[in-house]
RNA sequence: CGGGGUGUGGCGCAGUUGGUAGCGCAUCUGGUUUGGGACCAGAGGGUCGUCAGUUCGAGUCUGGCCACCCCGACCA
């Protein structure tokens, strides 16, 4: 089987972009390194957005919108926010466009040159601290907790589907608060939804920690990340949550009243979760025969499958099977019965397969016989015949010990792949020969991560929250230092 | 922006020393099939990326341009 599908083994990169095309989730666009997101890999998405927004709410946050387009003023108001997204912003210069004097064909107006021109957002913190900046006088004003659920452009070189694409969609969160140790524990909050959502949703374990200065947001104090590590050995970071201080309010001159009648700058967060996400969870749980969707984001959780000989047969087989689904409907399961003449079983159990559906069953007229059915299951390609009766609870628990399961194989593989290393030839054989993330120490410097960046293409993910103490001597400079940091090649 | 590669039916490809375009998949029709990607018979579908040049004649040779993919630098 999988004679459709790159190897994983033999050509990874090109076993992603396979899947991605045959499980129908995107394809690339007529428009240069923006990607057409297909109906099966949108309702990903959709599932992935119900549930953050779930969560977002459950916290306190409401949704609002922000427009598209940011003057260019705005921008440079922030320095180093300026510097970080300057190279890959797309710009509006005119409004309008004309019939070329020549004949055919249209021509931008250059009489319609924008008097200021119009950056297409990168991300929001501008234009929404723009208007936060009317929103706040008062203590009384704060906090603020605005979530948006956007499109941002930026202008990539080199683009992959998913992973990386110059027009992407995400949700970003913007909150304002009175004090800096509201907003951090804002931040934490934050990343604390993301690790929760990428573990229990995406089956996907992930480790929570602060960014190093180089990898750090433009803009931010600290940025806090979750990284999780892809089946090649590469770390792929998966949400992160910023803790902007008072960088934006002093940008933007945002200040309120604070309850002694003392006027300071408003403290901000900022916390984002793309598209990307699609991306790792094709890479982290998927196999040579496709997709494996884990239960709790698979846009179809069961497939129902008829194998018949006649149109007699299908018809028995249709009530039976029509009874299954509405069966498990009733307890919340989404099923699919794929009754189409038009290809035959075989055909469907490969095509499911590759679209990661968790569970297929199929029903014959030997089942119908029997009252039983066939179930296969999409993590380990098993296959079990059971009794109809009891059914709904049998594909629950399923269902859940497919997403424990599929979780579990991905811990598993964190661990075998997670290496203490304190030696420099280790780190750069581990890198070379097998990929994997490294926990070692560091100097804490930004010019070793540069050098070491350098020489390995492996940086920081981050300084996880839970390093332990401990005394060692930096991996590259020989320096003191007094915990490990995760260090991988990244996507 | 550097290095490499590719542009030929919807998709994947072949096309020899230049002679008027072919294969597989998909599609459509009919029939037999259907418990792991069915089979037989027939049919439709191409200004060969683009512009110019050489030639009696260009998918093929020459030059320019364009697009896309892969590997780097940059990044979620």
């Amino acid at each position: 089987m999988a004679k459709f599908l790159t190897n994983k083994e033999e050509n990874y990169a090109q076993w992603y972009n396979d899947l991605v095309i045959k499980a129908d989730l995107a394809e690339n666009s007529a428009v240069r390194g923006c990607m057409v997101i297909k109906p099966y890999g949108y309702a990903i998405w959709e599932k992935i957005q119900a549930e953050l927004d779930r969560m977002f709410k459950a916290t306190g946050h409401v949704n609002a919108y922000f427009p598209l387009f940011i003057p260019k003023s705005f921008f440079s108001k922030e320095a180093k926010h300026v510097e970080g997204f300057a190279k890959e912003c797309a710009i509006v210069t005119h409004y309008r466009l004309k019939k070329d004097e020549s004949g055919k064909g249209l021509i931008v107006d250059p009489a319609s040159k924008l008097e200021e021109e119009l950056i297409v957002r990168p991300t929001s913190e501008t234009i929404i601290w723009n208007s936060y900046k009317n929103w706040i006088q008062s203590y009384r004003d704060l906090p603020i907790l605005i979530n948006q659920w956007a499109n941002v452009v930026r202008w990539e070189m080199r683009t992959r589907l998913f992973l990386r694409t110059a027009e992407f969609l995400w949700q970003e969160g913007h909150t304002a608060h009175a004090t800096s140790e509201e907003a951090v524990e804002e931040t934490e909050r934050m990343l604390g939804v993301y690790s929760d959502f990428a573990e229990n949703f995406m089956a996907l374990p992930v480790i929570k920690g602060y960014k190093s200065e180089n990898e750090r947001f433009a803009g931010a104090i600290d940025t806090y990340t979750i990284e999780a590590i892809m089946q090649d050995g590469k770390a792929l970071q998966a949400g992160t949550s910023h803790f902007l201080g008072q960088n934006f309010a002093k940008a933007f001159d945002v200040q309120f009243t604070d309850k002694t009648g003392k006027l300071d700058y408003v403290w901000a967060t900022s916390w984002g979760l793309s598209t990307r996400m699609i991306g790792a969870l094709i890479m982290a749980h998927s196999d040579n025969n496709g997709l494996v969707l884990p239960p709790r984001l698979a846009p179809i959780q069961v497939v129902i499958v008829p194998i018949y000989k006649n149109p007699e047969q299908l018809e028995t087989i249709s009530v039976a099977a029509r009874n299954i689904k509405s069966t498990l409907e009733a307890q919340g399961i989404s099923v699919k019965y794929d009754d189409r003449d038009t290809n035959k079983p075989g055909w469907k159990f490969a095509n499911y397969e590759l679209k990661g559906v968790p569970v297929r069953i199929a029903i014959g007229p030997r089942d119908i016989e029997n009252s039983t059915v066939e179930i296969a299951r999409r993590d380990t390609l098993t296959k079990e015949t059971i009794p109809i009766n009891g059914i709904e609870a049998h594909i629950g628990r399923l269902l859940d010990d497919i997403q424990k399961n599929i979780y579990l194989k991905a811990s598993e593989f964190r661990k075998a792949n997670t290496f203490s290393v304190d030696k420099w030839d280790d780190f750069i054989n581990i890198l070379d020969n097998q990929g994997g993330f490294i926990m070692a120490h560091w100097d804490g410097t930004a010019e070793t991560e540069e050098k070491i960046k350098e020489e390995t293409k492996a940086t920081i993910r981050c300084i996880p929250f839970d390093a332990p103490e401990e005394e060692g001597k930096c991996i590259y400079s020989g320096k003191p230092s007094k915990r490990r940091v995760l260090f991988a090649r990244s996507y």
